[in-house]
DNA sequence: ATCGGAGGCGTTTTT
DNA sequence: CGCCTCCGAT
């Protein structure tokens, strides 16, 4: 019996899954097989050891890898025995649905997409007074995001003193609206459950009683709320076990904390640590690679990934001339590896920003080569689609007032913005949006016309309500979208809309609309709830509808490729700029964090990697020359083909401190311009063998005034510091250069006079 | 109140 | 280049 689940895994492998005590660490590297070992270990609880499967709890980055782990979990233990399993956010819903009247919310609460979230916090802006130049709703949003991340309420800031008092205000009045509106935005998720344990006893030893396993899978990008979460669901009696890779840490940005994982044995003492670190995944080729690039880093587990599996074929490096040249390669290449037999399921393109998808997309196109790709708008983000739920939200929630405002007048009514700041005044006495178009009816409050429109629109949401109690989900939204003159509207424009665009979009509106009927039928074909709907699409995201078993290639992001494995994989703009991104520093913590993207990207790789870089580069209208990626330095040559004859300009090394750093001053890039118009074919390069320094061989030029400069070069100015290029325009002494300073934000210069210097 | 045009802006990654 | 906001005209 025991047997039978140890039997598949190796030595480390087995002892995590016996492993007795209450705090284990495991070090997993990538394809290791730690999803088998956590499967196989709550599988192992469950048969061996007879503990209740509603005792334990596995948290899971993705819905998509928690689908995946409670698959395996039935193939192993049936249907029946299932624990909970669940992605953080997930898994606080769930305990606030229960738990959330102790903290004076309604278990109706609605949860904020970062879209509803940042139309409040501009409706917030534009009622303080502030203009948006000032202070950007993103960065606003950012700001909220990250005190979250770290547990902090608007008081605990205020206390700290370090932020922006103005920022802290506004925080504390998002969260107020956010209250008022019955509804939590991602972060309120997972910092209100922190809340609800912290602040009530009763409520932390029932659920602390309940888990007596707590496994939690991608620990390395946990954040300080999660971490938190975690200690306080952790009784004297549970048994934790956590799960990750600190080399594949790539959420920091988002706040999650690599020391987490690196610093976990700290706190808890005499946790034990077992490494599995025999990739069963990957080429040696590729892993050899990988781990080239990934041991630049510093502050690193110890460890040292293997595996028994052959050489394999050598990674393939392309060089394009531009970003177009390079999706033709790779939708060629796809064609090629098509006709050898490979199928396309088992193909990925990975890219470091979603723009680069759409000429990728494009090049597939034309060769008639079917794609999936994830990432870009999302579905349930669509404008249609979400005019539908706002609508569902409303009837479900009616405090909800970003759902409401969006719905009130759209269609069209004739309810404009007067009309509901006037309404809005009366939100906070009404208690909510819906409620405060009562009172300002009551009242009197709006003029004949204004009160004629808003009745109707208060009574169709009635009619609405009542139709929710005995229609179907999927009829009752049938129903609301023709009776809004929702879809006759677009069945109008489908016909009648000026341009062939106009009306094609209109059709595209009506298949999704379509599409989400379709998703709701199954939905309560499993006896979902409406509530439970609406749950599901705020936290779904369209990773989560990958089927893989549909015959096409898959195109994502690097950061979405996580967790998944493809025998064939390509890694487009492998570029200075592009990946590393200029957004991420120097010689930082923010460059360790791409470096370990890359990591990431290259062990998805099962039997091919493929990198590309193109020299050129559209971006924003203008062209952008990148040199090729520091990465591609990083990579023994003798792992690498498909480079041609020797550089003109040097390739660096990280090693180099980054201010020496070729790519980023500008006289390197002056050769990469000058290379570029002078010769195309003289445009190539050997990619630096480990530990052998560039050559500098630019560096006894004088660097030209502006050829040099590209879009994404930091910069220098005496008076407003530093900055990143945006944009260049003209030439000669009429050249001008749009910077964006840290210090007072985007300002045009005249090339010649601005004194710029590199760094 | 609604529509259309002009201008400004920013673009990393996402539960 | 494309999105979003703002503003002026109807």
């Amino acid at each position: 019996m025991t047997d039978e689940l140890l039997e598949a895994l190796n030595e480390p492998q087995q002892q995590a899954v016996l492993y007795d005590g209450t705090a284990l660490l495991m070090l997993a590297g990538a394809g290791s097989g730690k999803t088998r070992a956590l499967t196989h270990r709550v599988a192992h609880l469950i048969r061996q050891r007879g503990v209740p499967a509603w005792r334990i709890m596995a948290v899971t980055f993705t819905n998509k890898a928690a689908a995946e782990m409670r698959e395996r979990l039935v193939a192993l233990l049936g249907q029946d025995k299932l624990p909970w399993v669940a992605t953080f956010h997930a898994s606080c819903v769930r305990i606030l649905r229960q738990e959330i009247e102790h903290l004076g919310y309604n278990r109706d609460f609605t949860i904020y997409d970062d879209q509803d979230q940042l139309r409040l916090l501009r409706e917030l802006l534009k009622q303080r007074k502030i203009p948006e130049k000032e202070l950007k709703p993103r960065a606003l949003a950012a700001f909220i995001d990250h005190a979250k991340n770290r547990g902090l309420t608007p008081q605990a800031c205020a206390q700290q003193q370090i932020d922006d008092p103005d920022l802290i205000e506004l925080y504390r009045l998002y969260q107020l609206r956010m209250k008022q509106g019955n509804a939590l935005d991602f972060g309120d998720l997972l910092l209100v459950t922190v809340q609800l344990f912290e602040e009530i006893a009763d409520v932390r030893r029932r659920w602390q009683d309940r888990f007596a396993h707590l496994l939690i899978d991608e620990f390395q990008d946990t954040n300080r709320v999660q971490y938190r979460l975690m200690q306080l669901l952790t009784g004297p009696q549970t048994h934790l076990c956590v799960v990750g890779d600190d080399d594949q840490s790539i959420y920091r940005w988002r706040g999650a904390e690599v020391s987490n994982i690196l610093g976990f044995d700290r706190d808890y003492a005499g946790a034990r640590i077992i490494r599995l670190e025999q990739n069963y995944r990957s080429t040696r080729t590729i892993l050899d690679a990988a781990t080239a690039v990934v041991e630049k880093n510093s502050d690193r587990r110890a460890k040292n990934l293997w595996t028994d599996n052959p050489s394999g074929d050598v990674i393939h490096l392309e060089t394009s001339a531009d970003d177009l040249d390079e999706a033709r390669f790779i939708a060629t290449e796809i064609s090629r590896l098509q006709r050898q037999g490979e199928a396309l399921r088992d193909i990925a393109v990975f890219y470091r920003t979603n723009a680069q998808s759409r000429v990728l997309e494009e090049a597939l196109r034309g060769q008639r080569i079917p794609y999936a790709m994830f990432g870009g708008v999302k579905f349930y983000a669509r404008q249609e689609i979400k005019d539908a739920l706002c609508y569902l939200r409303t009837l479900v929630n009616p405090a909800d007032g970003m759902a409401a405002r969006r719905i009130i007048n759209t269609p069209a009514r004739g309810i404009g913005a007067a009309t509901i700041e006037r309404i809005a005044e009366l939100e906070t006495e009404a208690g909510g949006f819906m409620a405060a178009c009562h009172l300002a009816l009551e009242r009197n409050r709006l003029g004949a016309a204004a009160s004629r429109r808003v009745r109707g629109f208060v009574e169709l949401m009635e009619d609405f309500t009542r139709r929710l109690a005995r229609l179907p989900l999927p009829q009752l939204m049938a129903e609301i979208l023709q009776d809004t003159s929702y879809t006759p509207a677009l069945q109008e424009e489908t016909q009648q809309a000026l341009t062939a665009d106009g009306r094609q979009e209109a059709k595209g509106r009506l298949d999704n609309l379509e599409q989400l009927l379709a998703g709701m039928e199954e939905h309560i074909s499993n006896d979902g709830s409406l509530q439970e709907y609406l749950e599901q699409v705020a936290l779904m995201t369209d990773l989560d509808q990958h089927d893989s078993s549909i015959e096409r290639v898959t195109l994502m992001t690097l950061h979405s490729a996580k967790g998944l494995e493809y025998p064939l994989v390509f890694i487009t703009g492998m570029e200075e700029g592009l990946f590393p991104h200029s957004r991420s520093g120097n010689g930082n913590a923010d460059l360790d964090e791409e470096r370990r993207l890359c990591y990431v990207g290259m062990t998805r790789a099962m039997r091919k990697l493929y990198l590309s870089h193109a020299r050129r580069r559209r971006m924003y209208g203008t062209w952008q020359f990148n040199p090729p990626s520091r990465f591609l330095a990083d990579i023994p040559v003798a792992l690498l083909t498909g480079y041609r004859a020797p550089s003109t300009f040097p390739v660096s090394t990280s090693a180099a401190p980054a201010s020496q750093h070729p790519t980023h001053n500008l006289a390197g890039l002056v050769d990469l311009v000058a290379a570029e118009e002078m010769d195309q074919s003289a445009e190539v390069y050997i990619p630096q063998q480990k530990g052998r320094p560039a050559p500098s061989t630019s560096s006894a030029d004088p660097p030209a005034d502006t050829g040099g400069l590209r879009l994404g070069a930091r910069v220098r100015h005496l008076k407003f510091g530093s900055g990143v290029v945006r944009r260049l325009e003209g030439s000669g002494d009429k050249q001008k250069v749009t910077i964006y300073f840290n210090s007072v934000g985007t300002k045009k210069l005249l090339l010649k006079f601005a004194g710029l210097m590199p760094g």
